[in-house]
DNA sequence: GCAAGGTC
């Protein structure tokens, strides 16, 4: 029986990683015919028993190495009718530049007696798990195949996982090849009947792939949605009371309890009871202390976001940057799901390394110093990477303009994270003026703490209050009646539509990003900068000077200024009239639950985690969901004439 | 000419 244990893992740089680390500096590295990224490592390493120290080769694939697709005679779009997708069978596919990667397992295989399966903890991984134990058994079938779990590439934990393997989980296996059949059947089924039936309408619509997706759709759904909500927008005027009173040279502005009413009659009623009353009773006057928060670990889809808000990258850049700095070594691992730090970790000596910094360094050794706080931590752990954060310092000017950026946004992050919590001090002051009530705050900031690295957020103190006491009376010194209309939302942004596509499980923290480039690629939406500061909410109207008691009536400045925002313009969503279109069309249809909602892909997602949990059976799963996929194709087929009702409305802009 | 999921 042959010695050796062959060890796989799901990318090169993992691989790279736990070579070094089992091989404790005695590696030989050695290329693989046919790929340039997989090396295969080779070394010694005493694992437990029964192994005991063997010879090791350390080598991986690059992620999925199969993929499904139809029989070469339905691959042509009119080999078939599109509902026959549904059953014709599938079959596994090896792409060329995979071929070299799985003979090279197959190959080292033979001179195996144990396969252990080093790919990423979560459901994909152990899929690809399985894709490699397949290649492995092609060259030995009497192998043993064992599973390493382990989360992160520290060398103690993974050093435990080497020595601690457990078995490959079949439930995800099958939860996920079930994912990829659905996938394909109704992406290419419903895109074909799509494409198909709405490009004999011409013009706009004779050319284009006009595809359906689990998870385009939805996301394009998102952006209808909201833009219809803006375009269908009513404004509502309302109107509000407004107390002033100076004191120490101080304008304080007391805010209407009930904010606003919709009825102009009912407020000017209320408004001059409140005259009538001539004094206001101060009836609470109380400082707590307050905090604003540090910020959570971070995960990828906060990196997104936080990179349109701050950065002004798109996500698919600010994705593309962060994954050179993770193969150059700067970051972590920048797909993760978990907002917690392992309790394992040595924070400081990550701290440690950003001490030289000629900006934040001075900010990390005072952490070092003793200002070091443990992390928050989330409620979500993918159980296969931690957080993202820098793992080696870089002097910010050797990197490029972007990656700088992207870079010192992980950082100061990071060292956030590992901070306290800014402290204030809130103030309420609360009168009661007629029947009414009012009140104002205020805010000082005591100490900044994790602010003074966190440059994105800001918190920043009040004018300052003049003394009230409980129980006093005073005349105020203006109080008027205002008025305004409500306003629209505004479009979609894309830290928007990511929490959205979050929020509803459409797509994962590492695809979110393509399914919005795609639909753009589609010509289903465009993006543009936003307009202007905020660009949404209620418009304030003119002030009515208020009857009788408007008196000592000082100018004043208009409204506060506007904080946070500096000048960045965040991205929005506009569906172009195609997009309009297959949404409305779709939504007309009459689908007890329409493909432009996310709530059949939310179904899929539960029903996979039924399968990991062995309460479903993977042939169960697929031909449920294919039989309700068919009934919405048929009725879809059916009513086609509603689609095409829907595109004749918008894209050809008929009035019908 | 289709999908979504890995990763280079």
């Amino acid at each position: 029986m042959a010695p050796k244990i062959l060890c796989v893992a799901e990318k090169p740089a993992i691989a790279k990683a736990v070579a070094n680390h089992l091989g404790g500096g005695r590696v030989h590295t050695r290329n693989i015919p046919g790929n340039q990224y997989v090396k295969n490592y080779e070394f010694d390493f005493a694992f437990g028993p029964p192994w005991g120290t063997c010879p090791v080769t350390m080598t991986s694939v690059i992620g999925h190495l199969t993929g499904l697709d139809f029989p070469m005679q339905y691959r042509k779009w009119h080999s078939c009718p599109p509902g026959q997708l549904f059953d014709v069978p599938v079959v596994e596919t090896l792409d060329q530049d995979k071929r070299a990667i799985a003979d090279n397992i197959t190959q080292q295989a033979r001179y195996a007696r144990a396969l252990f399966i080093w790919t990423d903890c979560d459901r994909e991984g152990e899929h690809i798990g399985s894709e490699v134990r397949q290649a492995a058994f092609k060259g030995n079938a009497r192998l043993e195949v064992k599973r390493a779990r382990f989360s992160n590439t520290e060398r103690v934990h993974v050093i435990r996982a080497a020595q601690n393997p457990t078995n490959l989980d079949d439930r995800q296996v099958n939860a996920v090849a079930a994912r990829i059949e659905l996938d394909l059947r109704l992406g290419a089924s419903f895109t074909r009947l799509q494409t198909l039936s709405l490009q004999t309408m011409g013009g706009d619509l004779a050319e284009p792939v006009i595809s359906y997706g689990s998870c385009q759709f939805p996301t394009l759904g998102f952006v209808v949605d909201r833009y219809l909500r803006v375009r269908n927008f009513v404004p509502e005027e309302f109107w509000s009371i407004k107390v002033m009173h100076r004191r120490n040279d101080i304008d304080v502005t007391f805010h209407w309890g009930r904010y606003r009413l919709f009825d102009r009659v009912a407020v000017v009623i209320l408004f001059e009871r409140c005259l009538d009353a001539r004094v206001a009773t101060v009836s609470k006057m109380q400082k707590k202390p307050t905090s604003k928060w540090r910020p959570l670990p971070l995960t990828t889809v906060e990196l997104q976001k936080m990179g349109s808000m701050f950065l002004r990258m798109d996500s698919q850049k600010v994705m593309k940057i962060a994954e050179d700095l993770y193969t150059k070594g700067w970051i972590s691992y920048p797909r993760t799901e978990t907002d917690q730090f392992d309790k394992g970790i040595d924070l400081k000596k990550l701290i440690e390394k950003q001490v030289q910094d000629h900006v934040w360094g001075p900010y990390a050794q005072g952490l070092l110093d003793g200002n070091f706080t443990q992390p928050r931590g989330g409620r979500n752990n993918d159980q296969a990477h931690p957080p993202i954060h820098p793992v080696n310092y870089v002097v910010p000017s050797s990197l490029g303009d972007d990656e700088r950026r992207v870079y010192e946004f992980v950082v100061r992050r990071f060292l956030a994270c590992c901070s306290e919590d800014a402290k204030g001090e809130s103030t309420t002051v609360e009168i009661q003026y007629g029947d009414e009530t009012f009140h104002t705050n205020g805010l000082i900031v005591m100490q900044r703490n994790y602010l003074d690295v966190y440059s994105y957020e800001k918190w920043e103190s009040s004018q300052q209050l003049p003394q009230f006491a409980h129980g006093e009376t005073f005349e105020p010194t203006e109080a008027n009646i205002t008025n305004g209309h409500t306003g629209p939302p505004g479009y979609l942004t894309e830290p928007e539509l990511i929490s959205l596509m979050d929020a509803n499980g459409i797509g994962t923290d590492a695809t979110m990003a393509e399914h919005i480039a795609k639909i753009k690629e589609r010509k289903y939406v465009e993006t543009r900068p936003r307009a202007g500061g905020g660009g949404r909410g209620d418009q304030a109207g003119n002030e009515m000077r208020g009857g009788r008691g408007a008196r000592g009536v000082r100018g004043g400045r208009g409204g506060g200024g506007a904080g946070g925002r500096g000048g960045n313009s965040v991205l929005e969503f506009i569906p172009t009239t195609l997009g309009i279109a297959l949404i409305e069309g779709y939504d007309n249809v009459g689908l007890d639950t329409s493909l432009a909602k996310p709530f059949l892909r939310k179904e899929m997602e539960l029903k996979m985690k039924e399968i990991c949990a062995g309460r479903k059976s993977r042939n169960d799963f697929v031909h449920e969901t294919l039989e309700q996929y068919r009934e919405a194709f048929i009725k879809t087929q059916q009513q086609m004439d509603v689609l095409k009702a829907a595109c004749r409305k918008y894209v050809f802009g008929d009035q019908a």
